[in-house]
DNA sequence: TACAGTCTAGGTTGAGCTGG
DNA sequence: CCAGCTCAACCTAGACTGTA
């Protein structure tokens, strides 16, 4: 892929970034859960049923590290196609409908493999180094703009992709990547796994989504021409300002009070949102 | 303080489409 | 015809706001 920055100042350099299809590196989950799992809700290690991310949640899963949500309970007689589902198992999932006005995150990573049996959708991967560098370039703003330029925009604030198109999604291609380029990309989860960002429509003032962007940009990709980090904030603030993006919201999110809520009503978060 | 209306986020539903 | 999937409308629940 060409990667042509506005206010590169040398339009000539073009930065080349390896890009293929979300299908050509990774098997996604399937849809219609409705006769093979029931859900319940709180997840404990040990309990019946297997891990799940069903529920959309963002003020719990404002960082790149989630955990599972709830359990997926086969219903009787649909073994095969429970079969199916726990045989696409993965740790890396992928939320197809977020809302850009409340997600942070668009590609969840759990530290188990864990079913993702709606929205958002297991993507396995066959080679399990591959799953780090893409949560990266999901999460960055690059990974943002492909999902946003690639998804369904009917409803303001909100980018649909079904399992379809997320096929065809524009994504990096991680198999072109060097062993010290896969490397390094471990190396910055290790530091950003666990740090919350703000909501997608805020990007343009959130440091850890800058820091993941510079990261992934001159460590992963191997751009270190100042010009095109510097047009990456540009780019952020060009998506911060796009309707089908911020959809009309007027109102910030605040990390701190949100925490504090979350304390209050006593809603089990990770344990690493209090540093 | 009580109430109603509105906003926001996200899950569910069921008709309909499509390729095998 | 069937399984798998999409689509858009609809539903729910909680938070917020305005008013008396």
């Amino acid at each position: 892929g060409r990667l042509e920055l506005p206010l590169q100042a040398l339009q000539e350099a073009v930065t080349e970034i390896p890009i293929c299809q979300v299908e050509d590196i990774a098997t996604l989950g399937l849809a219609e859960v409705r006769g093979v799992f029931r859900k319940v809700e709180s997840f404990q290690p040990n309990e019946d049923g297997y891990a799940c991310l069903w529920n959309a949640k963002s003020e719990v899963q404002r960082s790149m590290l989630v955990l599972p949500d709830s359990r997926a309970i086969p219903v009787p007689n649909a073994e095969t196609k429970v079969q199916n589902r726990v045989d696409r198992n993965s740790r890396t999932h992928y939320n197809m409908v977020p809302r850009f006005t409340a997600c942070s995150i668009i590609a969840l990573f759990t530290e188990q493999s864990a079913i993702g049996p709606t929205l958002i959708t297991n993507v396995a991967f066959e080679n399990s180094r591959h799953e780090i560098p893409w949560t990266l370039w999901c999460n960055s703003t690059l990974g943002l703009f492909c999902h946003w330029l690639h998804s369904g925009k009917q409803t303001a604030g909100r980018g649909k992709l079904r399992l379809t198109t997320l096929r065809t999604l524009p994504t990096l291609d991680v198999r072109e990547l060097s062993d010290e380029a896969l490397a390094n990309a471990d190396a910055i989860f290790e530091r950003l796994k666990y740090k919350r960002m703000l909501p997608l429509n805020e990007c343009a003032r959130d440091p850890v989504r800058k820091e993941l962007d510079r990261c992934l940009l001159t460590e992963v990709l191997g751009i270190t021409n100042d010009d095109v980090l510097k047009s990456m904030q540009t780019l952020r603030e060009m998506l911060c300002a796009e309707p089908s993006i911020h959809g009309g919201k007027q109102s910030k999110c605040d990390l701190d009070a949100e925490l504090a809520k979350l304390k209050l009503k006593s809603i089990p978060f990770p344990n690493w949102y209090v540093e």
